[in-house]
DNA sequence: TTGTATGCGTTATCAC
DNA sequence: GTGATAACGCATACAA
């Protein structure tokens, strides 16, 4: 049991001012305060306004913690991030924010690490009142809401970004993997590769694996020998990418061109390519994944599979909108296209 | 006066079971279900282990939201950032977040995309019980919070890290801008560099101010003539470090150097090098700002000031559990020391 | 060691 | 249109 621990004594900092206060100051009663402040139309104009201007001289707000629990709610959402540096994730959060926002919802953001036990920190702590519902983007199921979602109760309030989920019915919102990454096998082949490699991200990722089946599939439909497609993996990152490259081109009859699963990971490879005296794209074609900002502005700039990060997210909120109503969502799992995204690092092999 | 808008009416998905459903099933009160869920010494072994499991059983969790309003803490606090995607902050918040996890807290994050209506509202939402303090990061201060800091009352718990407030009284943690751009100077200047320009950020940016000022002054320091060093601002994104180098680089005798005010000014410029034939660093050196993770992957791996991006965060950290334990903070300000980190981007100049 | 009772600051129900 | 009051779920002072 991780029991809460209690820290310092909150020592209060000036006795916060309530809506008692406005009331005593207005002579009108909290009933009344509280329907103007809340803009219900049953109260005269002429009341509002003086709660109103009493309130903005006091700096008077209401107090969210009370309201919520009087309320059973808090109108609020929390946005599971395994690590908030990542760039990817800052055009979801836009997507979702923006949704959130048209309805009235707030977002709040968690920071994981991909730590299980952060995750289930959070969602423990904040799915007891302090938010409405939780998004989970590239995450795990934290294990406090597995039992929840085992039973065939009622689903609960969360839904999934980008990664699908395992054995668990969760509404999610992501990508055709597999599709995006047979298009980035097709242009290398319309472009004359023969032997294409794959760097792909950590095993037992779900991501990884659908890409890398897609990428498989592709190998076959193009015709290719599957002895000269070799695959690698590692994690997202540029090391993984540099360290997966460095193997795939130290063989006898290296790869002319590498579909990576992650831009980071394509950042990696020509690092490797570049160590070996190799140029991009003229000896080497790399293809990245994500599209992050940085793709971009890396020299060369960067093939990619772009991700539709913002109306993931925004799909996302939508979802989660439907689940906080009452509605069952449908569908419940949405696909969102991706586009290939040519510019520097790709070109007909060399030999 | 920005009224809360109530949106879908919540639906309760599931009666949450509470506490008075564990006092039923162990026949206890909830004053012991309580005692012996938070831990108190005053609760029987047995007692404690009999509410466990029953907790447990039920899959029931304290509700944070009700515990917050009767003590009047949460024991979370909220870190305000303009803009998630930014690698800068991510180091920052695993500084803050370990320092807060150690003292009990959890914190969460706030997005606010630069705008000071979102800043508001975060800060008054969260501020009314839902968090403890606020830790602001390169952020403007809230209007809300400008009030009360405005007059000599005791400090709202709230601390801001990286950007100096204008004209506020705030426990702050930064570095000392002027010095790190200075040394960066200073080494170009060892280089032989004669002619050194500065791409600095957004003007009427406190760091900003800071950093221009540490550049003037190191060139006077060196003897260097002022008219061969000019000074381009812009953001501090890629675009505008193009076009700020596109400018400096197209003057009769083009500066042989470009001391930056962030890594993607760097980045920025060198595209505008690469796109009138120089190479860097042969024909051109540049130094960014901050080491972004990709400073080091970039191609050539930038040379750049290191800001302690991680002890920044744990120090504001504990900057506010002075402030929320009722201590006032001395010192108030903390600054922390920066590295000029070389690399690859740095050499002699050409000619 | 445990139970009873009260209040944290709101909002909603029901009177008026 | 406004006021009194109960209830949201929990933690603690006080009693036992």
């Amino acid at each position: 049991m991780n029991r809460p621990i209690r820290p310092t004594p909150p020592p209060r900092h000036r006795a916060r001012i309530k809506m008692a206060d406005i009331a005593q100051m207005t002579g009108l009663s909290t009933a009344t305060v509280s329907r103007a402040l809340a803009g219900s139309s049953r109260v005269r104009p002429a009341t509002r306004a003086q709660v109103e201007a009493a309130a903005l001289a006091a700096g008077y707000t209401v107090n969210r913690v009370a309201a919520n629990l009087r309320l059973q709610a808090s109108y609020a959402v929390l946005v599971l991030l395994p690590d908030v540096s990542n760039p990817f994730f800052a055009d979801v959060l836009a997507g979702i924010d923006q949704v959130a926002h048209e309805a009235g919802y707030g977002i709040l953001i968690g920071h994981t690490g991909n730590d299980p036990a952060r995750e289930d920190h959070h969602a423990r702590q904040y799915l007891t009142g302090s938010v409405d519902g939780l998004i989970l983007v590239n995450g795990h199921l934290p294990a406090s809401l597995v039992a929840a979602q085992r039973s065939s109760e009622p689903a609960a309030p969360f839904v999934a970004v980008s990664e699908r989920l395992r054995d668990h019915r969760v509404p999610t919102v992501g990508i055709d993997n597999g599709l995006a990454i047979a298009t980035a096998v097709e242009h290398l082949v319309a472009l004359g590769h023969r032997r294409i490699a794959h760097a792909g991200g950590p095993l037992g990722n779900i991501l990884t694996e659908e890409r890398l089946r897609g990428f498989q599939e592709a190998i076959v439909r193009a015709g290719l020998d599957p002895r000269h497609t070799p695959v690698r993996h590692g994690d997202f990152a540029i090391p993984a990418g540099e360290a997966a490259a460095d193997r795939l081109l130290a063989g006898r009859r290296p790869p002319t061109a590498i579909v990576c699963a992650s831009d980071h990971i394509a950042i990696g490879a020509m690092r490797a390519a570049r160590k070996r005296g190799l140029a991009v794209p003229r000896d080497l074609s790399v293809v990245g994944f994500d599209d992050i900002p940085f793709a971009a502005a890396f020299d060369p700039a960067i093939s990619t599979v772009r991700q539709p990060r913002f109306a993931m997210g925004a799909a996302a909120m939508r979802l989660l909108l439907d689940v906080l109503a009452g509605r069952t969502p449908d569908p419940d799992e949405i696909v969102l296209p991706t586009e290939l995204v040519l510019r520097a690092t790709t070109a007909p092999p060399g030999d």
